[in-house]
DNA sequence: TCCTAAATGTAATAACATAACATTGTTGCG
DNA sequence: CGCAACAATGTTATGTTATTACATTTAGGA
């Protein structure tokens, strides 16, 4: 089960994202959460921080932002990649082995020990096209 | 010819990044450059702009900070990957086809028209295990 | 219960990035 | 040459993202 218990501020910004249809940034999720008593951007940032670790929301390092695990049940430990359209924000969530086995190829032949990888596409998706 | 003609703050901060081990960020950069007469992050950034139009340098979404090309001769089209130690902070900057190709036939595969792609390995270098 | 570890609240500040606008430099063309 | 057009620069102010430091509260186990 990865739907470990939640604490009251984990609960509201993954919700929050989860309802969200593209990525939000921390001070986003904090103006969204103002009224269910959220008041300073450490509030978001701690439960992000969390979220993340767990897997349930991942970060967008080419944004600033965030987004919920579009599977909430993936491995942790897999690549997760990311297209994401410039013109509508929308983010498409993927994982490719193939990708995974060059990059891990990549590491163990410089003895190199990954800890967290980064893969984002940015570009136009098909109906902004 | 990559090496068209740079601009004097273009040659400042390609200067200054090149001579750099470890990324630096914007703000690393225009504390080196004060005593050339820099004053302003602005004149950092539009610098930094061009040489990652022109190649000749990369940003590092997932540091918030810039590294000189290692290969100035590089083809500017294809996907550059970085592998980054979190311990010394060197990067190592590769590229692999068979990772192309499989992000390429994703993109196809949905009418995807990829601008940029960044792909980053953060983790531990042989030196530093 | 009592202790500990985790989570929370809050204020202040640090780090990263851009907007707006005035000025200067360069290039090419009539 | 002289002017137009555009690129680059300089400068101030401001916007956005993220963390430090420290006090307080909460939850769960011995």
């Amino acid at each position: 089960m990865t739907e470990q218990n939640l604490t009251k501020n984990q609960d509201l910004v993954l919700n929050q994202l989860g309802k969200s249809k593209t990525p939000m940034s921390a001070y986003d999720l904090l103006d969204s959460l103002r009224d269910k008593g959220l008041k300073a951007p450490l509030q978001i940032y701690r439960a992000l921080d969390k979220l993340t670790e767990m897997g349930l929301a991942h970060r967008l390092e080419s944004l600033n932002a965030f987004v919920a695990c579009a599977h909430p049940n993936c491995h942790e430990n897999e690549l997760i990649a990311f297209g994401i359209c410039e013109k509508c924000n929308k983010v498409w969530e993927f994982s490719d082995d193939e990708v995974s086995n060059r990059l891990d190829l990549w590491a163990k032949e410089r003895d190199f020990t990954p800890v967290k990888t980064s893969l984002e596409i940015r570009g136009i998706c098909a109906k902004c096209a």
